[in-house]
DNA sequence: CGTAACTTGCACGTCGCTGTGCAAGTTAGT
DNA sequence: ACTAACTTGCACAGCGACGTGCAAGTTACG
């Protein structure tokens, strides 16, 4: 399961016998838990997708701008999670069973930005774009601080830097929220 | 050639057979003018980035921000061999092919980042980071502009409006700068 | 007409991955 | 020591995609 996670994450396309010796086992032993290889795949993308989900769709904070920004560090905090789940959000035979778990997750964010309008997110940018565009810009950041090695401190705040960005903040207005509120230091 | 651009957009792991029937050809006749399917992919992937990186370097324009917009503005020209390009460089047996084709295109636009430092470009981000994160969202704009079928004139436009937003420019600034840039309407 | 280039249909072998069957081995719990 | 659960190794069949060989057909051009 973790195994699966570890090495899917390196290459959606990994064949069965690559998952089993990553978690230690043989590719006939993985049958004797499932059923087959896309049983497996589901298993796992559908507990990982449903853990980030609730735990973006938890964020509630008075000020759109900083659930925003709340937002983009979860999603770093899941990071291998998150990836592979929009992966797979795209293609393979789950979208619609990921795309169903992350109804609620982005009718959150696409409020959060409707929200946000008053507080300084763009509105020049239809919201129901803007939040696709926010959401795509997170994996990105999320793919870029992987693919680099980056600190846990510095792919979080590249992250949320960038989500506020897209958002329509200009830099000095997002550093000055994400270094003044205590929520974003954690 | 044509074909394979299509078909490989759609499913970059499409078998032969596919991309011989959009080109209304048999699997078989495929290979009177390709040794393997690498060979195709690989003379169609070295053709399509070379035009694309030859377009994009030759932008110049006295300010950076407009040939960040300028940019992002080409790239949705050519956003079928830009997606694909973008995908090849990732994964699959080109990425240092690709990459090496790639090379004077992301150094031009890193020197634009560092150019564009003392016109409004955000420099809480280090340049190269920086210019990596701008590269990303362009393609993930035009993606998401693929996705959802977006005009071309939209598309364009986001495509630029992203660019600049993650370059640091606030929603109002980024306006003007293409509304008000006679290169940016064309 | 004749020829050269190209295409087609079909057959075939290969490769890599999947999923299963079975006998034998290991491990943990009682 | 006995059992139950789990794992291993190996063999096998199936599937889909690749790449090739060959005979027959089409098309364009002289």
């Amino acid at each position: 399961m973790e195994a699966a996670r570890v090495v899917l994450n390196r290459d959606p396309d990994a064949g069965l016998d690559a998952i089993a010796v990553e978690a230690g086992l043989t590719r006939r032993a993985v049958y004797g838990h499932f059923a087959n290889r896309d049983a497996l795949v589901q298993e796992m993308v559908v507990r990982g997708t449903a853990r980030v989900a609730e735990a973006l769709v938890a964020i509630d904070h008075p000020q759109p701008l900083v659930r925003l920004a709340l937002i983009a560090s979860r999603m770093w905090r899941e990071v291998d999670t998150m990836r592979l789940t929009s992966l797979l959000a795209v293609r393979g035979p789950f979208q619609e069973q990921v795309a169903e778990q992350l109804r609620p997750v982005r009718r959150h964010l696409l409020d959060t930005v409707r929200d946000g309008a008053r507080h300084g997110v763009r509105t020049d940018i239809p919201a129901d774009t803007l939040a696709r565009l926010i959401e795509g810009a997170a994996i990105m950041v999320l793919d870029e601080a992987t693919r680099t090695r980056m600190s846990a401190a510095s792919g979080r705040r590249l992250a949320m830097l960038a989500v506020l960005a897209v958002a329509g903040l200009d830099a000095a207005a997002a550093n000055r929220l994400v270094d003044e509120t205590p929520e974003l230091r954690a």
